[in-house]
DNA sequence: GTGGTCTAGACCACT
DNA sequence: GTGGTCTAGACCACA
């Protein structure tokens, strides 16, 4: 019922990522109002103190609001959501070019191979390399 | 001294996969000999049975042949090693692709992604996504 | 009570063979729950170490397959349970004509032998070459 | 340089059968005479002690005579020579059946494989089991 | 209780 | 010194 955790790192620091997913996606759109902290502990399947900490985290980068009597709501700055959007997606880039790169690849084998597996939805493609 | 690895998956499946880098990366060329088991096993800190399931994977999948009593060298089909890479590359881009999804973004963000990232050296880029 | 086994060939490789045998007979039929690891082990009398691996070959030639945490059953595949033991038929002909050979015999010869020696049920016969 | 030998029976059993074979394929024909003790026994690697003791017995069985000062000679019943190939032969062909009857198959399957791996050079045959 | 993984240590054949 | 095999014993996740 818990949200998979791997062991190897902090599991407040995984839940700040998985809520900031949330955000940046559109699932906690701009504005609108998230669980309790009771209700998202109890559904990552962790302490509510370790989801607390989670949320502190957002709250610092500005993601989150405290509205004092009235839970917590996602922030309204867009322009702030899209920059976090972006910070994440070049983030994931980097580490797939880092990848590539350990395997003697760079970024324009990088455009062909987005492109050819975007491109196939058959399990194989002839595609040469 | 050892490798780093992590707990959530088996081991000599990782070290599996680091070999098999090491060889589409060219780092082992084709039909030289790697290390003996007892170094490579010393040099990832696991037990030598360790390591020899894990070459007895790549030795299955044809990257690896023994030589009797002289040790291990690596295949001298450098399609099949072509192949591998391949299939490696298009794997890591499958997953790349999976993590754009889960924020929305398709494989056109995925290639302006890429072209952006790498033609930046700075850490950060101030470009709008 | 443990099986008898060669000194001269590994032993999970003569696993491996009597087990193929229990499966293309019939004794294991397509489908069918095998004992588990440690009980095999004990019946023939090895680590269960080895007996895992003589099993791991068999799952990687697909004649077993692991139901997560409920043993092992012996594939549904009949057609693939077929060809092995046609192999295996044909592999045993092939070392009985190579023994014939070096008796200075043909197949023909040994296509009356097998009939000659069928159609006897004492030890010998008094049919002449 | 020494003859293969299996670790699992005495070595002079399995010198009586490669001299045997050696009778009855002709390679040592009625009449001949054979090497020395001294010169089998450097042949085969194993002390003369043990080859005199697998001479003693094929002696025994009538296919060796001793030339008092001269060596030994191969008998010249050929009948007795026939009699012992045949022997051999239905001997392998029941363990062949023997086999065939441990995958469930019968003498006719046994003459029918024979046929067909004999007709086979080719490494596979499309043949039906 | 199941399969799976890992370690530690041993012995073997080959050269 | 090489790869290969085997044992003994331990721990894990899963259900």
């Amino acid at each position: 019922m818990a949200w998979e955790m791997k062991t190897d790192r902090p599991i407040y620091i995984q839940i700040v990522e998985r809520l900031k997913m949330r955000i940046v996606s559109g699932e906690y759109p701009p504005g609108s109002k998230i669980p309790s902290v009771r209700d998202l502990a109890a559904e990552a399947g962790v302490n509510p103190n370790t989801m607390q900490k989670a949320l502190g985290d957002l709250e610092r980068e500005g993601l989150l609001h405290t509205q004092r009597t009235n839970g917590k709501t996602v922030t309204e700055d867009e322009q702030l959501i899209g920059k976090m959007l972006d910070s994440i997606a070049v983030e994931e880039t980097e580490i797939y070019l880092t990848k590539l790169e350990g395997l003697g690849m760079d970024a324009g084998d990088g455009v062909n191979l987005v492109q050819r597996v975007a491109g196939s939805k058959s399990k194989y493609d002839t595609g040469e390399l």
